[in-house]
DNA sequence: ACGATCTACTTTTTT
DNA sequence: AGTAGATCGT
């Protein structure tokens, strides 16, 4: 008896949400229903198949199509089932595995412990730069961008520094071995983890525990991986391991949409797929249900000119549809009103529609999202934007986290010295400097040197006194965790220094045992704590990483939360491990245990809640202060940002997070949770739009060197890569897709707009498919300023679809007038344009074919080439554009652009050996050659 | 030690 | 344009 949840679904489709047992490939073409045979495979499994929903595991690439997939199977089920199947990302995925369990890892002491600190791109640059200065590598020669980025591949590739070592083939690469090599122990030493080894170390933890990995095999017995064509080499053994003796894995993917290579995913693992499950049932999903036929057939065009690619023929029953659209603006910010004003229109017209209307505006890197945002606020349209800048990169935010990172994980090296002196706490370079080299020489954290350096006296008094004061902070905030602290805190905050011995627990019995044999841990100065020493080594998350992973072992496990832990790296402990059996010991301690609802407030005698934290955190740390003691505008807004923290830290409590989970969501979930489905406007980067659909698409920057990146030009594959990018966005069009360039852009905030070329990815879309929404002609005109034509034409082209003098002039151009557009070409002039693209504009209908061909013919040119002309009269000096000239300091050169007149001309120069500069003529000293 | 000021450089894409 | 680093002055 078929199932309801299979009674809308093609054969293909039914077959993935039936085909449960074994290992399935599932090949699924954009916009084929990939997403509902998921989610209703995962209800099948419940309802149909008595599965536990705690058994199935699905993994996802990004949070927001994780959020949304649970949304989704929470609704077929009717919200009934309590338990729920996880759906996560890998990453997510990972750290919650070691939470629990990286401590099985440990040997003799040494290793990772649960209260790991994950390290953000910024905390990953700030190693490798403190990296290439220790082995003093010029940071030009080398930049840390690219060190990193090395590294990252090499990590993704599961090579270690060794073997990179012995790969390299230059000077450089040996370098950036050291680096790398460097790089691991700090992250060691801080007791850190990447996001890579996020990855890797679970593998490696799978690999080496049987224990834990068939505990995970027993519990996650349904294994399910969307987004398969990109993931990399670690997340395929991840695979492997999860999906254990039953391989009941189910991969999902679309060669097509391959679009993370950069970050090590290898198309093979599908191939390999085959090769590792060789009973795999390969399924394909080849009806889009999404796009119209003409966007299907555009998009499907453009990514037919790659070459590897296998090819599959994706079809859609939605025939018709209306043309791809095109618009070449005369400038970004045209570019950007334009799409604002086709948004306006979208929304009012589909006002009083069945559906919400939705739309988005797709680009390829975050920096064009500021012109559209420009525009769609001067329209007063509400959007949403995804990606970009999120709150938690915002300084202040960050350092408060630091703070919090600091108070659970004192060995994290990097947030330590974010917030060892912000606010100015008289703790400078040189004494920074001293600490690290002591920590350097010695192995310590960078931590554990500032508690040597006050025991033993080791720098000036006024810089002693300074880390006195942050260790302490940190030190009673770490305390603030215990239980029955923080009323103690809140009472006699001055009067810490009277230590009562009455500590309510014994940590220095605990810490006796195993204790490492280390003086360092137990010798510093304490008589700043409630009489009660928490050695820098151990470490108290009172709040406890609970429901982390439901296992067999979870109990006895979960019931403790924290754990005390020799400072990772370095310490010749003789203690012996203390893994599960140390960490069990503990429970008996009285750390208050997360339980499954937290009362958002604490009851009395309980650790500190978040909100509480941070609140210690921003006074004490005297942060807010010094904000308030600067009184800018700026200043405030930060205060504002520390309230909305401390209102999400609010929040996470209500939720039960515990202060891992919360510093877990600020490095991992970013803002991919600010997209919410029920935006009108979307603001966001192709790669973030995989996986999602929009009724009305705009693609903006369709211009060669932006997309495809020129950073990409270099190499076929990279420029494949680009090319399945662009399938992907047109691919999220379901009834309209409108595609835009701008003739000139600014690049950087240069006053000088470039020329740019159209995509080639515009022409690759045939033409019968293509609509001109009536770009305005590209012709010299006259923009009322004093810049001249910085819009000249940069290509020789008839002017008889420019006549009506059209003046598009940035405040002139009106969106609001349809008529406007009257000079539009393409607008049934007789010729069909077979054969042509449309979207050049000097390709307009009826245009001779020199102009097409002299257009292509730019191809070549280099992008920023200077084109401008000179509007004005040249000047008393006679130097225009073109002049050849030279500079007493600057050499020889060309003038470039003049502005103004007589004594405040400026002339803006392209010299040979120094670049651009821009002079005031008078005093530039110009000789004219 | 620290702020102010100048400079050089930036832009892929994301967990 | 916006930032990070360097340099200088206090």
């Amino acid at each position: 008896m078929p199932s309801e949840l299979v009674a809308n679904m093609n054969p293909q489709q039914r077959e993935g949400v039936e085909a449960v047992d074994g290992p399935v490939l599932l090949l699924a073409g954009a916009g084929s229903g990939k997403t509902r045979v998921i989610t209703h495979r995962i209800a099948y499994l419940i309802k149909e198949r008595g599965v536990s929903a705690d058994s199935i595991l699905a993994v996802t690439f990004t949070n927001k199509a994780a959020k949304e997939m649970a949304e989704r199977v929470d609704k077929i089920l009717g919200h009934t089932s309590l338990a729920k199947p996880m759906l996560a990302t890998f990453h997510s995925f990972c750290v919650r595995v070691l939470r629990r369990d990286i401590e099985a890892m440990r040997v003799n002491g040494v290793g990772l412990t649960k209260t790991f600190a994950i390290y953000d791109e910024t905390d990953q640059q700030a190693v490798v730069k403190q990296a290439l200065k220790r082995l003093a590598i010029d940071d030009k020669a080398l930049k840390p961008r690219v060190a990193l980025g090395r590294i990252s591949w090499a990590k993704n590739h599961m090579i270690d520094p060794q073997e990179y070592f012995l790969a390299s083939a230059n000077p450089m690469e040996e370098k950036i071995a050291h680096v790398f090599e460097i790089y691991r122990k700090e992250l060691f030493k801080a007791n850190a983890l990447d996001f890579d080894d996020l990855l890797l170390e679970t593998v490696r933890l799978l690999k080496s525990s049987s224990e834990v990995r068939e505990r995970y095999n027993r519990r996650y017995r349904y294994l399910m991986i969307d987004e398969y064509q990109d993931t990399n080499r670690p997340q395929y053994e991840l695979m492997k391991l999860l999906a254990g003796p039953e391989g009941n894995v189910c991969v999902v993917g679309d060669e097509d949409q391959s679009i993370y290579s950069w970050r090590g995913a290898d198309i093979r693992n599908i191939l390999e797929f085959e090769k590792d499950f060789p009973k795999v049932q390969t399924i394909r999903l080849e009806q889009n249900y999404r796009s119209t036929q003409v966007i299907l057939e555009g998009a499907s065009a453009v990514v037919a000119q790659n070459t590897q690619r296998k090819g599959k023929n994706l079809w859609t029953s939605r025939e018709g549809g209306s043309l791809i659209g095109y618009y070449e603006a005369p400038d970004g910010e045209n570019e950007a009103l334009f799409i604002a004003d086709r948004i306006q229109k979208y929304l009012r017209e589909a006002g009083g529609q069945e559906d919400a209307p939705r739309c988005a505006v797709l680009y390829r890197t975050n920096s064009q999202s500021r012109l559209v945002e420009e525009a769609l606020r001067r329209y007063q349209i509400q959007y949403h934007m995804v990606g970009g800048f999120s709150f938690y990169d915002r300084a202040e935010v960050k350092d408060i986290i630091s703070y919090m990172k600091l108070v659970q994980n004192v060995h994290d090296s990097i947030a330590l010295s974010r917030v060892v002196n912000s606010p100015p706490r008289g703790i400078g370079k040189t004494t920074m400097e001293t600490l690290e080299r002591m920590a350097l020489s010695s192995g310590m954290s960078t931590w554990d040197a500032i508690g040597v350096a006050i025991e033993d006296k080791l720098l000036p008094q006024r810089a002693l006194i300074a880390l006195g004061g942050f260790r302490r902070l940190i030190e009673d905030a770490r305390a603030m965790l215990g239980p029955g602290f923080a009323e103690k805190l809140a009472a006699d905050v001055e009067e810490q220094q009277s230590a009562d011995e009455d500590a309510s627990f014994d940590v220095e019995e605990l810490e006796a045992a195993p204790a490492v044999d280390e003086e360092a841990d137990t010798s510093f100065d304490t008589s700043f704590n409630f009489g009660f020493d928490f050695g820098p080594s151990e470490e108290i998350s009172t709040i406890a990483p609970e429901n982390a992973v439901d296992s067999d072992a979870a109990h006895e496990i979960d019931a403790v939360s924290f754990n005390p832990f020799a400072p990772v790296v370095l310490k010749k402990s003789a203690a012996g491990s203390r893994g599960k059996a140390a960490a069990a010991a503990k429970s008996e301690v009285a750390i208050p245990e997360a339980t499954e609802e937290k009362p958002a407030f604490r009851k009395p005698g309980d650790a500190a809640t978040l909100p509480e934290l941070i609140k210690f955190l921003n006074d004490r740390s005297g942060y807010i202060r010094a904000l308030e003691d600067e009184a800018t505008p700026e200043s405030f807004s930060r205060i504002e940002n520390l309230k909305e923290l401390a209102n999400a830290a609010q929040d996470a409590q209500e939720r039960g997070e515990t202060l891992h989970e919360f510093l877990d969501h600020a490095a991992l979930v970013s803002d991919a949770d600010s997209y919410s489905a029920d935006a009108r406007v979307t603001l966001m980067t192709l790669h973030a739009a995989k996986g999602l659909e929009f009724p009305l698409v705009f693609l903006a920057g369709m211009e060669e060197g932006l997309f495809p990146h020129s950073r990409t030009f270099t190499d076929p594959t990279g420029l494949e890569e680009e090319r399945r990018l662009c399938y992907v966005g047109m691919t999220r069009a379901m009834d309209t897709l409108v595609m835009t360039r701008a003739r000139y852009r600014r690049r950087y905030g240069s006053d000088m707009p470039e020329a740019s070329i159209a995509s080639r990815f515009l022409e690759e879309v045939p033409s019968r498919l293509v609509e001109d929404l009536g770009s305005p002609p590209a012709r010299p005109q006259f923009s009322g300023s004093d810049y001249g034509n910085v819009y000249a034409t940069p290509y020789p082209r008839a002017n008889r679809f420019g006549g009506g003098g059209a003046d598009f002039g940035e405040r002139h151009y009106s969106y609001e007038d349809e008529d406007q557009s009257a000079s539009r070409a393409g607008s049934g002039s007789g010729a069909t344009n077979a054969g042509r693209s449309k979207f050049s504009r000097t390709a307009a209908p009826g245009q001779s074919i020199d102009n097409i061909a002299s257009f292509f013919a730019a191809r070549g040119q280099k992008i920023a080439r200077p084109k401008l002309e000179v509007a004005e009269a040249a000047g008393k000096t006679g130097l225009k554009q073109g002049t050849r000239v030279r500079h007493p300091k600057y050499g020889e050169g060309t003038v470039f652009r003049r502005e103004g007149d007589g004594d405040d001309a400026k002339i803006t120069v392209q010299f040979q050996q120094h670049g651009v500069k821009k002079l005031v003529e008078k005093f530039a000293q110009l000789e004219r050659l």
